[in-house]
Parts: C-alpha cells; sequence; structure tokens
RNA sequence: GGGCCGUUAGCUCAAUUAGGUAGAGCAGUGGACUCUUAAUCCAUUGGUUAUAGGUUCGAUUCCUAUACGGCCCA
C-alpha cells in the first residue's frame, strides 16, 4: 500500500477513483451479480426480426432478454438509447424511465459506458426503423472501472492495442474479425486432415534434447528431476516415433518455441501443424498442401483470389514449381559456370555480403544464397523444391542424386509458409547427419541439432517410408487475413516489458 | 545489431515560418431534453508535455542519453 504510484496511476485515478465511489454504494444492494439470465443474443435478434416491419412486431411483440456491454449512452431525458454488445453483436435499448420506474432510471444514468447490463423486455423498432428492445427490467451487472477508448477514433495506439488485448477487443471489429477468422482456420484445417482419416495428438513440449528444426531452443529446468529441459523448437521427432509406432497418419497443431529475435513475422512462440503420412511422398505433401491452403481461402473468405498488402493472390490454379537451383540461377547469372562449386558459390556469396563460414559446405552457400537473392521474389505461391542435404538433416536423399533432398519449401509473398519432404528412414544414414550436426554445434553454430540417440534407436526399428508437412499457421493466418505483422494475428504477442 | 520516425489530459489530436506560462473533441462531473445514431445545448474538472540531463532569462519546441513502440535494413 506504500508503494510508490507511478504518475500514469495517479493522473487516472482521478477516473478510476469516481467510478469506485459508484462501485462502493453499489456494494450494499450486490455489485458483481450472477443471478441474470439471457435467452438472446444481439445477432440472432438481428437476423431473426430485423426484417421485420414495425407493424408486424407491434402485434408479435418478442420478449426477449440480453446481456452485454454498454457501448453507447444516450440520454434524451426520460428516455434513453443504449448500445449494448455481446460476442455476437450489438443491439439498441430503449429506455424509458416511467416503464423501468423512476428508481432504476436515475441509477441507471449514473452507469457509464463499458458497465455489463442486462435488459428484458420487448422487440420494436424505432422511427428510424432500427430494431430495438423497449426495456421493461434493467440491470446492472457488472461496474467497469476504466474509462473505454474514445468511442469514435478508437485506439491508435498499437502498443496499446497488443498490451491491453481485452481492450482491443472490445472495441475493435476489425480485430474481433481477424481472431474469428484464425478459429475457423484452425478449425478447417483440423476437419480436412480429420476427413483424410489423420488423427490428431500431443507430443511433449518440454524436450530433455531439442530436435526437428535448426534453431535455437529455450531452456529451463526441472526441479524434481533436477535435468535441463528445452521447450521444443518443433514436434517433428516425437511424431516421427509414432510412425515407427504404427500410427500411421497424425498430426499436431500446437506451439514451438525459439529463442530468436522478434520481429513482424516473427513470434518466440508460434503455431505450427505437422503432419506425417506413412506410405506418402513429398510430392503427395505437396499435392496435400496446396489443396489445404486453397480450400481455406475459400472458405474463410469464400473466393481463392485473395488480396494481400494490396497485392493479388490466385490461388484457385496449380501453384508454381521451382528447384532451388532453377531458382538460383534466374537471379545469379554468374552461377552457371559451377552452381555447386564451393569457390564460385563462396565467391558470389561474398559479392552479396553474405557471412560465409569456413564449413559452410555447397548446399549450405547455395541456401545462403538463395535466401539473399531469390526468396523475395517468390510472390505467387511457389513451392520451391530439391533442396540441399546439407541444410536437410531430416529430409529422404533424392534417389538419383544425394546432395539433394526430396524437400519443398511454399513460399507466399515472398514468406515461408510451409515445408514438407520425405522422410529420411534410413537409421545409419540419420546417425550419420546428426554427426554432422554435432559438428557443427562444436564449431559454434548453435542453431545446428544435438545428437538423439533415442530417436535413432526408433529408427532402427524401422520407420515406414512417409512424408511429412509443417505449416506456419500464423503466418497463414496473416497471408489469410490480410495483416501485415504477426502480431496482429496472435491475441497476446511478447512485447519488451513495460517501462 | 544499424538507420529513420513516434511518445502532449483516461482516449483521439492541436500548439503558427524561428523557443515566450499547453488547447480542442470525446469520456467524466453539474444542469436541460420522451425516438437518439459520434445525439444536441449550457456550465465545468482534468497536464511534472515518456524518463534523466544539458543549452537558455525562458524548452512541448533545440541538444545528449535512456525506455517503450513503429517502419526499413542486416
Amino acid at each position: 500500500m506504500n508503494e510508490p504510484i507511478k504518475k500514469k496511476e495517479t493522473s487516472e485515478h482521478r477516473l478510476i477513483a469516481e467510478r469506485r465511489l459508484k462501485l462502493a454504494k453499489l456494494r450494499d444492494v450486490g455489485a458483481f451479480p450472477n443471478d441474470f439470465r439471457r435467452d438472446s443474443v444481439a445477432d440472432e435478434l438481428q437476423s431473426a426480426y430485423g426484417a421485420h416491419s414495425t407493424e408486424a412486431l407491434e402485434t408479435d411483440s418478442p420478449s426477449v432478454r440480453v446481456a452485454g456491454r454498454m457501448m453507447a449512452k444516450r440520454v434524451m431525458g426520460k428516455v434513453s438509447f443504449v448500445k449494448v454488445q455481446d460476442q455476437s453483436g450489438q443491439i439498441q435499448l430503449f429506455v424509458e424511465r416511467d416503464r423501468v420506474s423512476p428508481e432504476v432510471y436515475q441509477s441507471f444514468k449514473s452507469w457509464d459506458v463499458g458497465d455489463i447490463v442486462g435488459a428484458s423486455g420487448t422487440l420494436f423498432k424505432t422511427k428510424t426503423e432500427e430494431l430495438s428492445i423497449r426495456v421493461d427490467e434493467l440491470r446492472l451487472l457488472v461496474k467497469s472501472l476504466r474509462p473505454m477508448p474514445e468511442k469514435w477514433h478508437g485506439i491508435s495506439d498499437q502498443e496499446f492495442k497488443l498490451r491491453r488485448r481485452y481492450v482491443d477487443l472490445m472495441v475493435s471489429e476489425d480485430t474481433r474479425r481477424v481472431f474469428t477468422k484464425r478459429t475457423e482456420i484452425v478449425r478447417f484445417v483440423r476437419s480436412f486432415l480429420d476427413a483424410l482419416g489423420f488423427a490428431e495428438v500431443e507430443t511433449p513440449m518440454m524436450h530433455p534434447i531439442p530436435g526437428g528444426a535448426l534453431a535455437k531452443p529455450f531452456l529451463t529446468h526441472h526441479n524434481a528431476l533436477d535435468i535441463p529441459l528445452f521447450l521444443r523448437v518443433a514436434p517433428e521427432l516425437y511424431l516421427k516415433r509414432l510412425l515407427v509406432g504404427g500410427l500411421e497418419r497424425v498430426y499436431e497443431i500446437n506451439r514451438s518455441f525459439r529463442n530468436e529475435g522478434i520481429s513482424t513475422h516473427h513470434n518466440p512462440e508460434f503455431t505450427m501443424l505437422e503432419l506425417y503420412q506413412a506410405y506418402a511422398t513429398h510430392e503427395d505433401l505437396l499435392e496435400l498442401t496446396q489443396t489445404l491452403i486453397r480450400e481455406a481461402a475459400r472458405l474463410v473468405l469464400g473466393t481463392d483470389q485473395v488480396v494481400y498488402q494490396s497485392k493479388s493472390f490466385d490461388l484457385g490454379g496449380a501453384f508454381e514449381v521451382l528447384t532451388v537451383e532453377e531458382g538460383l540461377l534466374r537471379h545469379n547469372s554468374e552461377l552457371r559456370s559451377g552452381i555447386r562449386d564451393i569457390d564460385c558459390l563462396r565467391r558470389i556469396c561474398e559479392q552479396e555480403g553474405i557471412k560465409c563460414k569456413l564449413e559452410y559446405g555447397a548446399g549450405k552457400l547455395q541456401i545462403e544464397l538463395f535466401e539473399r537473392t531469390v526468396e523475395q521474389h517468390l510472390m505467387g505461391p511457389t513451392f520451391v523444391t530439391q533442396f540441399p542435404t546439407e541444410v536437410s538433416p531430416l529430409a529422404r536423399r533424392n534417389d538419383n542424386d544425394p546432395f539433394l533432398t526430396d524437400r519443398f519449401e511454399l513460399f507466399i509473398a515472398g514468406r515461408e509458409i510451409a515445408n514438407g519432404f520425405s522422410e529420411l528412414n534410413d537409421p545409419e544414414d540419420q546417425a550419420e547427419r546428426f554427426r554432422e550436426q554435432a559438428k557443427a554445434k562444436a564449431l559454434g553454430d548453435d542453431e545446428a541439432m544435438y545428437f538423439d540417440e533415442d530417436y535413432i534407436r526408433a529408427l532402427e526399428y524401422g520407420m515406414p517410408p512417409a512424408a511429412g508437412l509443417g505449416v506456419g499457421i500464423d503466418r497463414l493466418v496473416m497471408f489469410l487475413t490480410d495483416s501485415a505483422s504477426i502480431r496482429d494475428v496472435v491475441l497476446f504477442p511478447h512485447l519488451k516489458p513495460e517501462a
């Protein structure tokens, strides 16, 4: 109680204090009641009765009970108009002093925008033909102590929206729409995969050995066992253990964690779909990915013509397919002399200002150069295929060309959305690849993988030939909701602590 | 990590080429009003101008540093 109060809090205190006083008076009669029951929500009333004529409603005069937050309050003297908002939408209350009783009306006049109320009455239409409730009973259910944002302009401060998402959701239809769509997209992905016979599973988020992606993990500690644990960077290695166990079609939609920077398309925790299908190849999953994304767009937007950040994208036709080396040649003509030649690659990389470590092989150099010179041009949906083995330690080698793996990534608007490949199920090749990774880690690459002995042991029991796919759900939602930043599609994105 | 921009009342924004005691709308408070739609009308409260320094007779304004956010680049 003796803590120093911040200046912001002090100046705000005046407005809150007024409301606290109002709340104190309410406490005598019960301040936070939970005995009001509603039988209707705003949106359903609007669609059921919005088109009824004034006369039809007059003979019918349906009686309804609603509850929600007061978003507008217009007192005209002995009659008032109130906009009540529930999760579905808004409906207007018409409050007459002599109908609800002068005592209730007097009290109502002291309520604030932002308070949560319950009302019952009969439906009718006002002079301006707006569907409204002629209120018989009006109750204050929750006293709000903090003032709402300005009603016309809303919140413009981006930081405020993110730090107080609950307020953003109250006042911003756009924000609500984005997260409603996110829910629809995730629901669609589940039903799409369920219909194909995939089983949704949950695998550990805390890993004794992090694996499944080239990324820096978060480290935590288990007290009772006194062991370090890593937050997972990907569920991949556990899902493939399930293939070994005989679960032939599995998927997981949940969080992974990467201890890297925060930007408009990186949040330290993010949602990924990963799925694995036995007796399938990367080509099967390329088809599946294309269908999944096209159908998601059709469901959520009602069209396969998507506009993202003022650019048009056609998801209706077959997506473009381009190999890594084709892409490199398209944007680096000097590579013709030696696209797998280390010296040639290194020279061009350095011209591009890429820092090349001594241990980088041709594959790693190719990908560095690809990221720098090609990715930004991949606007329309494009599958990039044939990734170097060096940067794909979990993917199956191409049968004709061991330099390459049977792998693809999907790029839309210059950003990676999905990543899939035929799975490496040769335990000896996998062990060798882990050894390469461990070597890189020893040389200081903190994104390199660990050697996971249990995973090798699992493969030694025999994993069926299979293909796997990962889809960045946040990035997919960004694309389908025309959101510029990942922060716009994550309810509570990570920010630096408040000053 | 580097560059640029922003931070003024609870919220949205002003503050005049070049420094002169910070204003408005909404919200709040008091009053009028029985069909409003950002209701209207009258009156009114509310500020350590992000933080810490510096220059100056005087700083929201100029300079430096810090914090948080945004955009671009790596």
